[in-house]
DNA sequence: ATGAATGCAAAGGTTTTGCACCCCC
DNA sequence: GGGGGTGCAAAACCTTTGCATTCAT
C-alpha cells in the first residue's frame, strides 16, 4: 500500500544525485557565541557549558539533521548530556537566532537546520530523502500579497516540495 | 517561552473572523461512494459497513479535521468503531480519492479534508487555529519551473502559510 | 472457505514533564 | 543563595502493529 508522502524512510542509495553544498557560514562561530548571549542576557537566562556543548555540535553540523542526529554529534564529545536537555534547549535557540526548523517530516519528525539570513524554502527528494534548498522571490511575494488580500498578517510560512531526483539509477 | 509556530493549541476565541465557507462538494454522496467501490474493485479489497460509515462520516464534516474529530463523529453513529480502524483506513481512503491530507501541526497531529480536484494550499490562523485556503497559479507555475530546472520531477508539494487574523479582538 | 477487515491492547517513536539535584550569576 | 539548568525516568501524544475474531464475496 502507498503511504502518503515521505513516511517511508528512503533509502539513501536510491539517489545518485550529488549531496547539497554546505551552506557557506554566514557568521563565525564567535558571532553565533555573543548573539547567543545577547539573548540570554536580555531574558536572564543563564549560560551553561552544555547550552554552549549543544551550540558548537549545531554549528558543526552540515545541512539540515534531526534531533536524533544532532544528539549524536553531542555525545561524541559529552555523553552524558541527557536528551530532555537537548529538547529544552530547542526552543531557546529558535528564540536567540542560532537555530531554525526546517520541516517536519510526515512521520512527525523535526528537522532543523543553522539559522542564517537569506530565506530559502526546501525539496526533499522522495527517493532518497535528502533535502535541498531553493530560493524565489517571485513566491514569497505572490504569497505575501495573497496574505495580505486575505486581511491576513504573515507570520511564517512553510512550503516543502516533495519531489524525484532524475539522477536516480 | 514562545514555542514554534502552532505547536501550541490556539483557543478557537481568539480571533474573531468569520469561518471559511464550507466547501461545495463538487461530487455528491452517490458520486463518492461510486468512486470508492470502483477502487476497492480494482485493489480487490472489500467494502464493509464500517468502511462505508467512515467515508460517510468524512463526507459529513466540515473544512479541515483531524483524525480525533473524524473519530468524535464517527462514534456518533458507531460507538464500537476503533480507532485502528480508522487510521488503517486513512491510506485507502486517500488512494481511493477519497480523502486528502491537508497539513500536519507542529504537534504531529495530521489534518484531513475530502479529496476535492481544485488544488489550493492552506493559511492557518495562528490567533485561533483555523485552516483557511488559497489557490495561487503564479506560485503553481514557479514552483514548477524551479523543480524542473533543478532536474527534479515534482511529485507534490506542502505550502502553508501561518498568519494571524487581522480582525482579530 | 478464503482472505480482507476489525477490535483490543500493546508497542512505537518522538517530544514533554515531574522532580530532585546541580551550577551559573 | 536563588533561580535557571540538567539528568533520569515516567508520561504524553499520535499512530502503528500483533493477534484472534468476524465479515464480505
Amino acid at each position: 500500500m502507498m503511504r502518503t508522502l515521505n513516511s517511508d524512510k528512503p533509502k539513501r542509495s536510491a539517489c545518485s544525485r550529488p549531496s547539497p553544498e554546505p551552506k557557506k557560514s554566514s557568521s563565525t562561530k564567535k558571532e553565533v557565541l555573543e548573539k547567543l548571549d545577547r539573548y540570554l542576557k536580555s531574558q536572564g537566562l543563564k549560560q551553561s557549558s552544555i547550552r554552549i556543548d549543544i551550540v558548537e555540535a549545531i554549528l558543526s553540523m552540515r545541512g539540515h539533521f534531526s534531533v536524533a542526529e544532532l544528539t549524536d554529534k553531542i555525545h561524541n564529545s559529552s555523553p552524558q548530556v541527557g536528551a530532555a536537555t537537548i529538547y529544552r534547549n530547542i526552543p531557546t535557540l529558535i528564540e536567540a537566532g542560532v537555530l531554525q526548523e526546517t520541516l517536519k517530516t510526515d512521520n512527525g519528525q523535526a528537522y532543523y537546520e543553522t539559522a542564517d539570513d537569506d530565506h530559502h524554502d526546501h525539496i526533499v527528494c522522495t527517493d532518497c530523502g535528502r533535502i535541498f534548498e531553493f530560493h524565489e522571490k517571485t513566491i514569497e511575494k505572490e504569497q505575501e500579497r495573497i496574505t495580505k488580500q486575505m486581511h491576513f498578517e504573515t507570520q511564517a510560512h512553510r512550503h516543502v516540495i516533495y519531489a524525484s531526483c532524475s539522477y536516480k539509477k
